[in-house]
DNA sequence: AGCCTAAGTAGACGATGTCAACATCGCGCC
DNA sequence: GGCGCGATGTTGACATCGTCTACTTAGGCT
């Protein structure tokens, strides 16, 4: 895979190696380029609209997703990966303080998130095959999977 | 990996190959063994807790998890994956046409597998960390989380 | 000019997945 | 009882991979 790189780039094989200090530091880079592309396209949506720009990021990029989630590159492999999550996440817990009418808003933008990204998972393994293939296109299931789910906005009773 | 497996089964290399095709059917075969202890694990749940328990499976074996939802193996390269997936769908779909007050079955039991997976998923790559080291244990972070969604009674709206 | 650094190249090493050929053991069958 | 066969395992080889070390080359600085 490294040296598939280098073949592709026309150069020799452990030329990578001037510019990354091994196979993962190239893959860190490339899962850190895909946060900070991932949260740009958040940032460009409107909150109503962040799931599916969330889930279209995964089905345009499917392969840069799974190097992003897949556990080849740990979190805490690069700072730089936590950080750019954690900004995501931060936007998108904002998001859900500003409604003002959530109970929890920590909670409920986990949850979010939770969804978005099993529902981008799920799709790119095909558990949804069945479902999307006589639908007409993707974009509509994920909006009715979307839809199908309210965040509750009275305070979390106490058990 | 597969000589890995060998040397610890005090064996000699390849002879794995007397068991399995190559590397991607023995991974197959762990996938399916994976596959059908989840989806027994959440047989033996009640409906409200199989979430919960979804979860749980993939916090306690996060290395199968990962195999069986990792893109690694592809759920076509074996239809028995497919079949096992399709089935714990299936359960989980008639969960939510027996509550009888749900709108959508389909698009709230694609939404709660959504919401379970990509939560699991989530908590294995250590993006819910911040919150969860600050709690107590998973568990009532797992349980906050799926308490803050409600899935939708109305039938859906048309557009 | 002289030199230092970044970038690339060549070659080697250990490990891996896979293939082919050979060995061994246990069982059923005449 | 002897025989043959299939399942299981072993050895050795091959191409490929990631990585290390050493050597070369090109550009920019003083």
């Amino acid at each position: 895979m490294l040296r598939e790189v280098a073949r592709r780039a026309g150069v020799s094989h452990n030329a990578p190696y001037r510019h990354f200090a091994d196979r993962g530091a190239l893959l860190a880079a490339l899962a850190g380029e895909g946060f900070r592309e991932l949260g740009e396209r958040l940032r460009q949506s409107a909150p109503e609209a962040m799931g599916e720009a969330y889930v279209a990021f995964a089905l345009a990029h499917p392969q840069r997703f799974r190097l992003m989630f897949g556990g080849l590159v740990p979190l805490a492999s690069d700072p730089a990966l936590a950080t750019a999550s954690r900004q995501a996440y931060e936007a998108l817990l904002q998001a859900f303080r500003d409604r003002g009418d959530i109970g929890d808003p920590a909670a409920a933008a986990a949850a979010a998130w939770s969804l978005v990204h099993g529902l981008a998972h799920l799709l790119l393994d095909g558990h949804f095959r069945q479902a999307t293939r006589e639908g007409t296109d993707a974009a509509r299931f994920v909006r009715e999977v979307l839809g199908a789910v309210r965040f509750v906005g009275a305070a979390p009773k106490r058990a």
